[in-house]
DNA sequence: CAATATTGGATACCTTCACTTTCCAATATG
DNA sequence: CATATTGGAAAGTGAAGGTATCCAATATTG
């Protein structure tokens, strides 16, 4: 197929599609000449996917083809694989909007000896896990008695049973569950997590206070 | 204090405490002439709070405005606060980024019914989690048999962990606990997440492929 | 085969966001 | 009194993510 058609296949414009090109995301399309190239399917599915990236998982357009490089170009060992996957979808730079330069690490690294885990001492996620719990703080929260480690726990499930899905086969598979995996699935945990609190929430006041109401 | 002193003992540069002025985020100072403003205690803690929830929490300048409106005029009834927190921090419209106008919401409903949960049917969450599917969908990710269940379920401990913090005494306690929890704690549950993956499969490859090795 | 439509590619432009800068006149402060 | 600071308004900035415009080289169609 042709650019419009891809265009009208994926439902994204020929300019953005041309834009994706430029950026490196999308592959470029077989030539047949000098004004023309064709695209096939897996154009379709990797436009998709692109689209997948950059708008519910949020990635930027940088990150995206970060993302798309290990994919396409994966680690040598199993051993690389869940490095290189987080390496290629954190948070771009320090920056994004008002945030600092150096979280007191401390308070990470604590919650996480308290939890027995073994993680890369110099890992971006535990300076987010830093200055998120200095958020935290700002925010005045109650975290209530080993809240934190509780909640630790439970994730720690979370992640077993993703890291359970990665194929060890082949390393290209492996890879792409693990990079997808950690990006895509972000938004269905916090989305997730929202709906659980609703649900929660609900049970509580309908169950205990208010047992009238149900909405 | 002034504003030159409020901006050294937050870090924040006096022109972006004017624009968050303007912006309705910060209460102004208490005037005491046409030209002179006072500052309290009170507006470095809103400073603080401002630029945790614009960092880490990565809210736009206008969620977050929701966000403390809902703080500092909390919602009438208990049952109406999650709700409260919800809405407020629901991303901005639609936008964002490239995502599209209206998934299919069925996998969404399935999942949740699957659960057990009752939500509410025409909340953005559920908007939210179905688009997250799709992306999911999109990059071909194998979420395993009944995996997204488990991982709703144990979602749902989270929740249930989230939502035993919120007092139930006073409703402008439990309304900031009940905001800020949903916001602050994203990105502590992200990192985390990611921490624990590094730990799950670091356990993997250094038990049983490598013994060798434990970097 | 001529007329019209499409394409790849380059370049310029646009919009939103989160600030920053610049000005100014009215005070504070030394 | 001279200098510094302030609140407030308004304009400017830089990054991000696209869009729009052009163009010459084909394709396609009648």
């Amino acid at each position: 197929m042709r650019i419009s058609e891809l265009s009208r296949r994926t439902d994204v414009p020929v300019a953005t599609i041309k834009y994706y090109l430029r950026e490196g995301l999308l592959p470029p399309g077989e030539r047949t000449s000098a004004t023309q190239a064709v695209y096939s399917e897996a154009h379709v599915d990797r436009l998709e996917l692109i689209r997948a990236l950059l708008g519910p998982a949020r990635l930027s357009v940088e990150a995206a083809g970060r993302v798309l490089r290990v994919i396409d170009d994966p680690p040598e060992t199993f051993l690389d694989v869940l490095g290189a996957a987080q390496t290629a979808t954190a948070p771009t730079g320090a920056s994004g909007t008002a945030s600092d330069e150096d979280p007191d690490l401390g308070p990470a690294r604590e919650l996480v000896a308290e939890l027995g885990w073994t993680v890369d001492p110099g890992s971006v996620e535990l300076t987010q896990l830093a200055s998120a719990l200095r958020a935290v703080e700002a925010g005045g929260i109650d975290v209530v008695d080993g809240g934190l480690a509780r909640y630790g726990r439970t994730v720690h499930d979370l992640a077993q049973a993703e890291v359970a899905t990665v194929p060890t086969d082949e390393i290209s598979r492996a890879v792409r569950q693990s990079v997808l995996g950690t990006v895509l699935l972000e938004p269905v945990l916090l989305s997730l997590r929202r709906l659980a609190q609703q649900d929660v929430a609900g049970r509580l006041f309908t169950d205990a206070e208010h047992p009238d109401r149900a909405d």
